[in-house]
DNA sequence: GAATTACTGTTGCATTTGCAACAAAGGGGG
DNA sequence: CCCCCTTTGTTGCAAATGCAACAGTAATTC
Protein backbone atom coordinates (compact mmCIF):
# COMPACT_ATOMS: atom_id res chain seq x y z
CA UNK A 1 0.00 0.00 0.00
CA UNK A 2 1.35 3.46 -1.16
CA UNK A 3 1.26 5.62 1.82
CA UNK A 4 -0.79 8.39 0.30
CA UNK A 5 -3.90 5.71 0.52
CA UNK A 6 -3.38 5.30 3.88
CA UNK A 7 -6.22 6.82 6.47
CA UNK A 8 -3.86 9.49 7.51
CA UNK A 9 -4.01 11.03 4.42
CA UNK A 10 -7.44 10.72 3.90
CA UNK A 11 -8.99 13.89 2.23
CA UNK A 12 -5.52 15.08 0.94
CA UNK A 13 -5.13 14.66 -2.68
CA UNK A 14 -2.02 14.22 -5.14
CA UNK A 15 0.50 16.91 -5.07
CA UNK A 16 -0.72 18.34 -1.04
CA UNK A 17 -0.40 14.56 -0.08
CA UNK A 18 3.58 14.28 -1.68
CA UNK A 19 4.10 17.39 -0.41
CA UNK A 20 3.46 16.10 3.36
CA UNK A 21 4.54 13.34 3.11
CA UNK A 22 8.06 15.24 2.25
CA UNK A 23 7.07 17.53 5.66
CA UNK A 24 6.57 14.52 7.72
CA UNK A 25 9.35 12.53 6.43
CA UNK A 26 7.98 9.20 7.56
CA UNK A 27 9.76 6.25 7.36
CA UNK A 28 8.17 3.05 6.07
CA UNK A 29 9.93 -0.95 6.81
CA UNK A 30 8.80 -4.04 6.24
CA UNK A 31 8.81 -7.17 8.46
CA UNK A 32 8.01 -10.90 8.44
CA UNK A 33 6.04 -12.34 10.52
CA UNK A 34 7.25 -13.38 14.04
CA UNK A 35 9.84 -10.51 13.13
CA UNK A 36 10.45 -7.94 16.26
CA UNK A 37 8.99 -4.68 14.80
CA UNK A 38 10.10 -2.32 18.42
CA UNK A 39 9.62 -2.09 21.88
CA UNK A 40 7.06 0.32 22.64
CA UNK A 41 9.61 2.80 25.18
CA UNK A 42 11.75 3.21 21.58
CA UNK A 43 8.66 4.55 20.35
CA UNK A 44 8.84 8.23 22.79
CA UNK A 45 7.92 10.42 19.93
CA UNK A 46 6.70 8.05 17.49
CA UNK A 47 3.44 6.70 15.79
CA UNK A 48 3.66 3.55 14.12
CA UNK A 49 0.59 2.90 11.62
CA UNK A 50 0.33 -0.23 10.28
CA UNK A 51 -0.60 -0.11 6.29
CA UNK A 52 -0.70 -3.74 5.41
CA UNK A 53 -0.21 -6.74 7.37
CA UNK A 54 -0.83 -7.34 11.59
CA UNK A 55 1.15 -7.40 14.49
CA UNK A 56 0.36 -7.72 18.29
CA UNK A 57 1.74 -5.96 21.40
CA UNK A 58 2.67 -8.38 23.51
CA UNK A 59 4.68 -8.33 27.62
CA UNK A 60 6.44 -11.16 29.32
CA UNK A 61 6.67 -10.66 33.09
CA UNK A 62 9.22 -11.92 35.05
CA UNK A 63 8.04 -15.28 35.05
CA UNK A 64 7.91 -15.51 31.73
CA UNK A 65 4.29 -14.90 31.21
CA UNK A 66 3.32 -13.40 27.98
CA UNK A 67 0.00 -11.31 27.86
CA UNK A 68 -0.90 -10.24 24.37
CA UNK A 69 -1.99 -6.40 25.19
CA UNK A 70 -3.52 -5.97 22.17
CA UNK A 71 -3.91 -7.26 18.12
CA UNK A 72 -3.29 -4.49 15.75
CA UNK A 73 -4.87 -4.94 12.33
CA UNK A 74 -4.20 -3.05 9.60
CA UNK A 75 -5.05 0.74 10.05
CA UNK A 76 -3.97 0.45 13.32
CA UNK A 77 -1.80 2.63 15.03
CA UNK A 78 0.78 2.54 17.87
CA UNK A 79 2.95 4.07 19.93
CA UNK A 80 3.92 5.34 23.36
CA UNK A 81 1.52 8.24 23.57
CA UNK A 82 -1.18 6.05 22.23
CA UNK A 83 -1.00 4.24 25.30
CA UNK A 84 0.88 2.70 28.12
CA UNK A 85 2.56 5.11 30.26
CA UNK A 86 6.08 5.49 31.51
CA UNK A 87 7.57 3.75 34.42
CA UNK A 88 8.89 0.89 35.45
CA UNK A 89 6.49 -0.67 32.45
CA UNK A 90 8.58 -3.72 31.57
CA UNK A 91 9.29 -4.24 27.89
CA UNK A 92 6.64 -4.06 25.81
CA UNK A 93 7.50 -5.62 21.97
CA UNK A 94 5.82 -4.89 18.89
CA UNK A 95 5.76 -8.36 17.13
CA UNK A 96 5.29 -8.82 13.38
CA UNK A 97 2.06 -11.36 12.95
CA UNK A 98 1.07 -11.28 9.45
CA UNK A 99 3.87 -9.92 7.25
CA UNK A 100 3.61 -6.36 7.16
CA UNK A 101 4.52 -2.47 6.04
CA UNK A 102 4.71 0.11 8.70
CA UNK A 103 5.02 3.66 8.46
CA UNK A 104 6.70 5.48 11.22
CA UNK A 105 6.30 9.10 11.60
CA UNK A 106 7.22 11.13 14.52
CA UNK A 107 4.02 12.60 16.24
CA UNK A 108 5.17 16.23 16.79
CA UNK A 109 5.74 17.06 13.29
CA UNK A 110 1.88 16.12 12.99
CA UNK A 111 0.88 18.06 15.68
CA UNK A 112 3.55 21.03 14.90
CA UNK A 113 2.31 23.31 12.23
CA UNK A 114 4.67 23.46 9.44
CA UNK A 115 6.80 26.08 8.34
CA UNK A 116 5.97 24.93 4.74
CA UNK A 117 2.50 25.99 5.52
CA UNK A 118 0.73 23.05 4.16
CA UNK A 119 -3.21 23.96 4.22
CA UNK A 120 -3.97 20.51 4.70
CA UNK A 121 -1.96 19.83 7.84
CA UNK A 122 -5.32 20.31 10.10
CA UNK A 123 -7.24 17.77 8.03
CA UNK A 124 -4.15 15.45 8.78
CA UNK A 125 -5.02 16.24 12.24
CA UNK A 126 -8.24 15.12 12.10
CA UNK A 127 -7.09 11.92 10.42
CA UNK A 128 -5.15 11.39 13.48
CA UNK A 129 -7.76 11.87 15.77
CA UNK A 130 -10.35 9.76 14.10
CA UNK A 131 -7.86 6.86 14.20
CA UNK A 132 -7.09 7.63 17.94
CA UNK A 133 -10.96 7.20 18.57
CA UNK A 134 -10.81 4.05 16.74
CA UNK A 135 -7.78 3.20 18.97
CA UNK A 136 -9.93 4.04 22.15
CA UNK A 137 -12.58 2.30 21.45
CA UNK A 138 -10.77 -1.08 20.64
CA UNK A 139 -8.93 -0.29 24.33
CA UNK A 140 -12.42 0.07 25.48
CA UNK A 141 -13.49 -3.17 24.55
CA UNK A 142 -10.77 -5.24 25.69
CA UNK A 143 -11.47 -3.57 29.11
CA UNK A 144 -14.96 -4.92 28.36
CA UNK A 145 -13.38 -8.29 27.88
CA UNK A 146 -10.87 -8.34 31.21
CA UNK A 147 -14.02 -6.75 33.46
CA UNK A 148 -15.75 -9.84 33.11
CA UNK A 149 -15.31 -12.33 36.28
CA UNK A 150 -14.95 -15.73 34.62
CA UNK A 151 -13.29 -17.61 31.93
CA UNK A 152 -16.14 -18.56 30.30
CA UNK A 153 -17.64 -15.02 30.21
CA UNK A 154 -14.53 -13.40 28.74
CA UNK A 155 -14.18 -15.84 26.39
CA UNK A 156 -17.79 -15.57 25.59
CA UNK A 157 -17.61 -11.83 25.81
CA UNK A 158 -14.68 -11.75 23.27
CA UNK A 159 -16.60 -13.70 20.56
CA UNK A 160 -18.78 -12.07 20.78
CA UNK A 161 -17.45 -8.65 20.14
CA UNK A 162 -15.53 -10.70 17.03
CA UNK A 163 -18.39 -12.14 15.67
CA UNK A 164 -20.24 -8.63 15.99
CA UNK A 165 -17.94 -7.12 13.75
CA UNK A 166 -18.06 -9.90 11.07
CA UNK A 167 -19.69 -8.95 8.07
CA UNK A 168 -22.74 -11.33 7.60
CA UNK A 169 -22.17 -14.34 5.39
CA UNK A 170 -18.02 -14.79 6.50
CA UNK A 171 -17.32 -16.97 9.58
CA UNK A 172 -16.58 -15.29 12.42
CA UNK A 173 -12.26 -15.68 13.05
CA UNK A 174 -9.90 -14.96 16.13
CA UNK A 175 -6.68 -13.59 14.83
CA UNK A 176 -5.10 -15.85 17.29
CA UNK A 177 -3.80 -19.89 17.79
CA UNK A 178 -6.25 -20.90 20.92
CA UNK A 179 -3.14 -20.97 22.42
CA UNK A 180 -2.50 -17.42 22.11
CA UNK A 181 -5.99 -16.54 22.83
CA UNK A 182 -4.99 -17.64 26.45
CA UNK A 183 -2.53 -15.17 26.78
CA UNK A 184 -5.04 -12.89 25.24
CA UNK A 185 -7.64 -13.40 28.20
CA UNK A 186 -4.91 -13.44 30.38
CA UNK A 187 -6.14 -16.80 31.46
CA UNK A 188 -4.62 -20.38 32.11
CA UNK A 189 -4.47 -22.19 28.76
CA UNK A 190 -6.01 -25.45 29.44
CA UNK A 191 -8.60 -23.58 31.64
CA UNK A 192 -9.44 -22.15 28.90
CA UNK A 193 -9.75 -25.46 26.98
CA UNK A 194 -11.63 -26.47 29.37
CA UNK A 195 -14.28 -24.25 28.77
CA UNK A 196 -13.80 -24.43 25.18
CA UNK A 197 -14.47 -27.84 25.43
CA UNK A 198 -17.18 -27.44 27.97
CA UNK A 199 -19.12 -24.94 25.59
CA UNK A 200 -18.79 -27.00 22.90
CA UNK A 201 -20.19 -30.28 24.46
CA UNK A 202 -22.96 -28.10 25.60
CA UNK A 203 -24.23 -26.98 21.86
CA UNK A 204 -23.43 -23.35 22.82
CA UNK A 205 -20.28 -22.61 20.54
CA UNK A 206 -18.89 -24.19 17.15
CA UNK A 207 -15.01 -24.15 16.92
CA UNK A 208 -12.50 -25.19 14.89
CA UNK A 209 -9.28 -23.78 13.82
CA UNK A 210 -10.04 -20.39 13.74
CA UNK A 211 -13.40 -20.05 13.21
CA UNK A 212 -15.88 -20.32 15.20
CA UNK A 213 -19.74 -19.71 15.71
CA UNK A 214 -22.03 -18.67 18.81
CA UNK A 215 -24.96 -20.33 19.38
CA UNK A 216 -27.69 -19.03 21.80
CA UNK A 217 -27.53 -21.50 24.94
CA UNK A 218 -30.71 -23.32 25.30
CA UNK A 219 -31.10 -22.69 29.17
CA UNK A 220 -29.11 -19.54 29.64
CA UNK A 221 -26.53 -20.80 33.24
CA UNK A 222 -23.57 -22.76 33.42
CA UNK B 1 -14.03 26.77 36.71
CA UNK B 2 -14.55 28.80 33.73
CA UNK B 3 -14.90 27.02 30.14
CA UNK B 4 -11.84 29.04 28.52
CA UNK B 5 -9.41 27.64 31.60
CA UNK B 6 -10.03 24.26 30.18
CA UNK B 7 -7.58 22.27 28.65
CA UNK B 8 -9.26 21.85 25.24
CA UNK B 9 -8.73 25.83 24.86
CA UNK B 10 -5.12 26.07 25.93
CA UNK B 11 -3.43 28.35 23.84
CA UNK B 12 -6.25 30.10 22.09
CA UNK B 13 -7.20 33.59 24.86
CA UNK B 14 -9.19 36.23 25.27
CA UNK B 15 -11.84 37.22 22.17
CA UNK B 16 -10.99 33.95 20.13
CA UNK B 17 -11.80 31.85 23.03
CA UNK B 18 -15.27 33.74 23.62
CA UNK B 19 -15.61 33.43 19.72
CA UNK B 20 -15.27 29.92 19.32
CA UNK B 21 -17.46 29.31 22.41
CA UNK B 22 -20.01 30.96 20.69
CA UNK B 23 -19.11 28.54 17.88
CA UNK B 24 -19.44 25.50 19.95
CA UNK B 25 -22.15 26.24 21.78
CA UNK B 26 -20.95 23.86 24.26
CA UNK B 27 -24.09 23.36 27.59
CA UNK B 28 -21.98 23.31 31.04
CA UNK B 29 -24.15 21.24 33.32
CA UNK B 30 -23.82 21.04 37.58
CA UNK B 31 -23.71 17.41 39.39
CA UNK B 32 -24.20 16.19 42.57
CA UNK B 33 -22.05 13.74 44.43
CA UNK B 34 -23.92 10.01 43.31
CA UNK B 35 -26.22 11.33 40.89
CA UNK B 36 -27.09 10.24 37.27
CA UNK B 37 -24.91 11.93 34.36
CA UNK B 38 -25.50 10.08 31.54
CA UNK B 39 -25.36 6.85 29.65
CA UNK B 40 -22.89 6.41 27.87
CA UNK B 41 -25.09 5.15 24.39
CA UNK B 42 -26.23 8.88 25.21
CA UNK B 43 -23.43 10.38 24.10
CA UNK B 44 -23.26 9.56 20.09
CA UNK B 45 -21.60 12.61 19.41
CA UNK B 46 -21.19 14.19 22.52
CA UNK B 47 -17.98 14.92 24.22
CA UNK B 48 -18.19 15.40 28.41
CA UNK B 49 -15.10 17.09 30.08
CA UNK B 50 -15.19 17.00 33.25
CA UNK B 51 -13.96 20.89 34.57
CA UNK B 52 -14.20 19.97 38.29
CA UNK B 53 -15.17 17.43 40.24
CA UNK B 54 -14.66 13.61 39.11
CA UNK B 55 -17.05 10.85 38.28
CA UNK B 56 -17.08 6.86 37.60
CA UNK B 57 -17.83 5.18 34.67
CA UNK B 58 -19.91 1.81 35.67
CA UNK B 59 -21.65 -1.09 34.85
CA UNK B 60 -24.07 -3.32 35.90
CA UNK B 61 -24.21 -6.99 34.45
CA UNK B 62 -27.30 -8.79 34.49
CA UNK B 63 -26.80 -10.29 37.62
CA UNK B 64 -26.54 -7.17 39.50
CA UNK B 65 -22.41 -7.24 39.45
CA UNK B 66 -21.34 -3.66 39.55
CA UNK B 67 -17.88 -3.12 37.67
CA UNK B 68 -16.17 0.23 37.48
CA UNK B 69 -15.08 0.74 34.32
CA UNK B 70 -13.12 4.00 35.35
CA UNK B 71 -12.43 7.11 37.31
CA UNK B 72 -12.53 9.88 35.42
CA UNK B 73 -11.15 13.04 37.48
CA UNK B 74 -10.93 16.71 36.56
CA UNK B 75 -9.75 17.56 33.05
CA UNK B 76 -10.61 13.68 32.17
CA UNK B 77 -12.94 13.39 29.09
CA UNK B 78 -16.04 10.69 28.07
CA UNK B 79 -18.01 9.81 25.49
CA UNK B 80 -19.08 7.07 23.19
CA UNK B 81 -16.76 8.01 20.61
CA UNK B 82 -14.18 7.98 23.18
CA UNK B 83 -14.69 4.39 24.41
CA UNK B 84 -16.96 1.89 24.41
CA UNK B 85 -18.18 0.42 20.99
CA UNK B 86 -22.04 0.18 20.37
CA UNK B 87 -23.64 -3.01 20.32
CA UNK B 88 -25.77 -4.38 22.82
CA UNK B 89 -23.08 -2.93 25.06
CA UNK B 90 -25.11 -2.88 28.18
CA UNK B 91 -25.94 0.09 29.87
CA UNK B 92 -22.98 1.88 31.15
CA UNK B 93 -23.63 5.00 33.27
CA UNK B 94 -21.32 7.97 34.27
CA UNK B 95 -22.25 9.29 37.53
CA UNK B 96 -21.29 11.49 39.31
CA UNK B 97 -18.26 11.02 42.53
CA UNK B 98 -17.19 14.50 43.94
CA UNK B 99 -19.28 17.63 43.40
CA UNK B 100 -18.93 18.81 39.59
CA UNK B 101 -19.58 20.59 36.63
CA UNK B 102 -19.31 19.28 32.86
CA UNK B 103 -18.72 21.10 30.03
CA UNK B 104 -20.67 19.17 26.72
CA UNK B 105 -19.61 19.63 23.62
CA UNK B 106 -20.48 17.81 20.09
CA UNK B 107 -17.38 15.96 18.48
CA UNK B 108 -18.40 16.85 15.16
CA UNK B 109 -18.41 21.12 16.07
CA UNK B 110 -14.92 20.29 16.91
CA UNK B 111 -13.63 18.60 14.63
CA UNK B 112 -15.66 19.95 11.46
CA UNK B 113 -14.51 23.66 10.00
CA UNK B 114 -17.00 25.65 10.94
CA UNK B 115 -17.76 28.84 8.66
CA UNK B 116 -16.67 31.56 11.15
CA UNK B 117 -13.26 30.53 9.86
CA UNK B 118 -11.90 30.41 13.50
CA UNK B 119 -7.99 30.62 12.57
CA UNK B 120 -7.61 28.98 16.65
CA UNK B 121 -9.83 26.39 15.23
CA UNK B 122 -7.34 23.51 14.31
CA UNK B 123 -4.99 24.28 17.97
CA UNK B 124 -8.89 22.90 19.69
CA UNK B 125 -8.57 20.29 17.44
CA UNK B 126 -4.70 19.46 18.78
CA UNK B 127 -5.94 20.04 22.45
CA UNK B 128 -8.62 17.63 21.68
CA UNK B 129 -5.73 15.02 20.62
CA UNK B 130 -3.52 15.37 23.84
CA UNK B 131 -6.60 14.71 26.12
CA UNK B 132 -7.25 11.85 23.75
CA UNK B 133 -3.66 10.89 24.20
CA UNK B 134 -3.94 11.35 27.79
CA UNK B 135 -7.81 9.29 27.42
CA UNK B 136 -5.81 6.06 25.95
CA UNK B 137 -2.52 6.26 28.38
CA UNK B 138 -5.46 5.75 31.15
CA UNK B 139 -7.00 2.95 29.19
CA UNK B 140 -3.34 1.52 29.00
CA UNK B 141 -3.17 1.43 32.63
CA UNK B 142 -6.35 -0.18 33.33
CA UNK B 143 -5.50 -2.81 30.50
CA UNK B 144 -2.37 -3.16 32.77
CA UNK B 145 -4.18 -3.77 35.45
CA UNK B 146 -6.34 -6.10 34.45
CA UNK B 147 -4.22 -8.50 32.71
CA UNK B 148 -2.31 -9.31 35.51
CA UNK B 149 -3.35 -13.15 36.81
CA UNK B 150 -3.88 -12.78 40.26
CA UNK B 151 -5.30 -10.19 42.83
CA UNK B 152 -2.29 -9.42 44.43
CA UNK B 153 -0.65 -8.66 41.35
CA UNK B 154 -3.40 -6.93 40.41
CA UNK B 155 -4.37 -4.84 43.56
CA UNK B 156 -0.06 -4.14 43.33
CA UNK B 157 0.49 -3.12 39.75
CA UNK B 158 -2.52 -0.58 40.21
CA UNK B 159 -1.13 1.11 43.48
CA UNK B 160 1.92 1.21 42.19
CA UNK B 161 0.27 2.96 39.49
CA UNK B 162 -1.28 5.25 41.84
CA UNK B 163 2.17 5.92 43.45
CA UNK B 164 4.45 6.49 40.60
CA UNK B 165 1.56 9.72 39.99
CA UNK B 166 1.63 10.99 43.11
CA UNK B 167 4.40 13.79 43.58
CA UNK B 168 6.65 13.23 46.60
CA UNK B 169 5.54 14.41 50.15
CA UNK B 170 2.07 13.62 49.51
CA UNK B 171 0.50 10.38 50.81
CA UNK B 172 -0.62 8.24 47.78
CA UNK B 173 -4.49 8.06 48.06
CA UNK B 174 -7.15 6.00 45.90
CA UNK B 175 -10.35 7.40 44.97
CA UNK B 176 -12.28 4.50 45.79
CA UNK B 177 -13.18 2.84 49.01
CA UNK B 178 -12.34 -0.39 49.29
CA UNK B 179 -15.47 -1.81 48.09
CA UNK B 180 -15.38 0.39 45.11
CA UNK B 181 -11.67 -1.06 44.76
CA UNK B 182 -13.02 -4.41 43.82
CA UNK B 183 -15.44 -3.55 41.75
CA UNK B 184 -12.54 -1.35 39.78
CA UNK B 185 -9.83 -4.29 39.91
CA UNK B 186 -13.15 -6.49 38.68
CA UNK B 187 -12.45 -9.14 42.24
CA UNK B 188 -14.58 -10.49 44.88
CA UNK B 189 -14.63 -7.82 47.73
CA UNK B 190 -13.76 -10.38 50.66
CA UNK B 191 -10.99 -11.95 48.22
CA UNK B 192 -9.54 -8.60 47.84
CA UNK B 193 -9.95 -7.32 51.72
CA UNK B 194 -7.87 -10.93 52.77
CA UNK B 195 -5.19 -9.73 50.02
CA UNK B 196 -4.82 -7.04 52.19
CA UNK B 197 -4.96 -8.11 55.04
CA UNK B 198 -2.18 -10.37 54.32
CA UNK B 199 0.04 -8.09 52.82
CA UNK B 200 -0.65 -5.33 55.49
CA UNK B 201 0.57 -8.63 58.10
CA UNK B 202 3.81 -9.30 55.73
CA UNK B 203 4.82 -5.28 56.39
CA UNK B 204 4.04 -5.00 52.37
CA UNK B 205 1.30 -2.53 52.97
CA UNK B 206 0.02 0.47 54.88
CA UNK B 207 -3.03 0.92 54.18
CA UNK B 208 -5.83 3.17 56.11
CA UNK B 209 -8.96 4.91 54.66
CA UNK B 210 -8.04 5.72 51.25
CA UNK B 211 -4.46 6.58 51.84
CA UNK B 212 -1.75 3.55 51.13
CA UNK B 213 2.04 2.82 51.10
CA UNK B 214 3.44 0.09 49.07
CA UNK B 215 6.50 -1.30 51.09
CA UNK B 216 8.78 -3.71 48.78
CA UNK B 217 8.33 -6.41 50.22
CA UNK B 218 11.72 -8.22 52.44
CA UNK B 219 11.32 -11.73 50.11
CA UNK B 220 10.07 -10.92 46.76
CA UNK B 221 7.66 -13.91 46.47
CA UNK B 222 4.67 -15.56 48.06
C1' DG C 1 -27.85 11.75 69.34
C1' DA C 2 -30.48 8.00 67.67
C1' DA C 3 -31.39 5.43 63.80
C1' DT C 4 -30.19 3.87 59.43
C1' DT C 5 -27.18 2.67 56.07
C1' DA C 6 -22.72 1.75 54.07
C1' DC C 7 -18.17 0.02 54.69
C1' DT C 8 -14.51 -2.93 56.88
C1' DG C 9 -12.70 -7.14 58.30
C1' DT C 10 -12.96 -12.18 59.05
C1' DT C 11 -14.00 -16.96 58.25
C1' DG C 12 -15.63 -21.74 56.42
C1' DC C 13 -16.85 -23.85 52.51
C1' DA C 14 -17.87 -24.46 47.42
C1' DT C 15 -16.27 -23.52 42.98
C1' DT C 16 -13.10 -22.01 39.69
C1' DT C 17 -8.73 -21.66 38.00
C1' DG C 18 -3.84 -22.69 37.65
C1' DC C 19 -0.31 -26.08 37.12
C1' DA C 20 2.03 -30.03 35.48
C1' DA C 21 2.16 -33.79 32.85
C1' DC C 22 0.95 -36.39 29.03
C1' DA C 23 -0.94 -38.18 24.51
C1' DA C 24 -2.33 -37.04 20.14
C1' DA C 25 -2.76 -34.20 16.19
C1' DG C 26 -1.27 -30.71 12.90
C1' DG C 27 2.33 -28.22 10.15
C1' DG C 28 6.30 -26.80 7.95
C1' DG C 29 11.28 -27.68 6.33
C1' DG C 30 14.69 -30.63 4.72
C1' DC D 1 8.13 -38.89 3.69
C1' DC D 2 10.12 -38.15 8.05
C1' DC D 3 11.49 -35.33 11.81
C1' DC D 4 10.91 -31.66 14.81
C1' DC D 5 8.23 -28.51 17.02
C1' DT D 6 4.07 -26.26 18.07
C1' DT D 7 -0.62 -26.66 19.14
C1' DT D 8 -4.72 -29.10 20.87
C1' DG D 9 -7.14 -31.64 24.13
C1' DT D 10 -7.50 -34.04 28.67
C1' DT D 11 -6.91 -34.95 33.52
C1' DG D 12 -5.80 -35.05 38.76
C1' DC D 13 -4.48 -32.26 42.17
C1' DA D 14 -3.24 -27.88 44.50
C1' DA D 15 -4.06 -23.14 45.07
C1' DA D 16 -6.78 -19.09 44.46
C1' DT D 17 -11.05 -16.97 44.35
C1' DG D 18 -15.98 -16.42 45.02
C1' DC D 19 -19.81 -16.63 48.10
C1' DA D 20 -22.44 -16.14 52.18
C1' DA D 21 -22.87 -14.91 56.62
C1' DC D 22 -21.73 -12.25 60.45
C1' DA D 23 -19.84 -8.75 63.78
C1' DG D 24 -17.97 -4.47 64.38
C1' DT D 25 -17.14 0.32 62.97
C1' DA D 26 -17.69 4.58 60.37
C1' DA D 27 -20.62 7.76 57.99
C1' DT D 28 -25.11 9.93 56.98
C1' DT D 29 -29.69 11.28 57.81
C1' DC D 30 -33.39 12.80 60.36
Amino acid sequence: MRPEENILFKGVSGEDCKRMIKCFNPEIRRFRSGGHITYLTECRDIIGIILSGSAIMVRYDINGVRTIIESIETQGIFGETISSADSRHDNIEIVCEKDCEIMFVKKSEITKRCENACLCHSRVVENLLELMSEKTRLLSERIEVLSQRTIKERLISYLQIVSDKTPDGVSPQIPFSTTALSDYLCVNRSALQREISKLKRNGELVFSKRKFRLLRNPDDDN
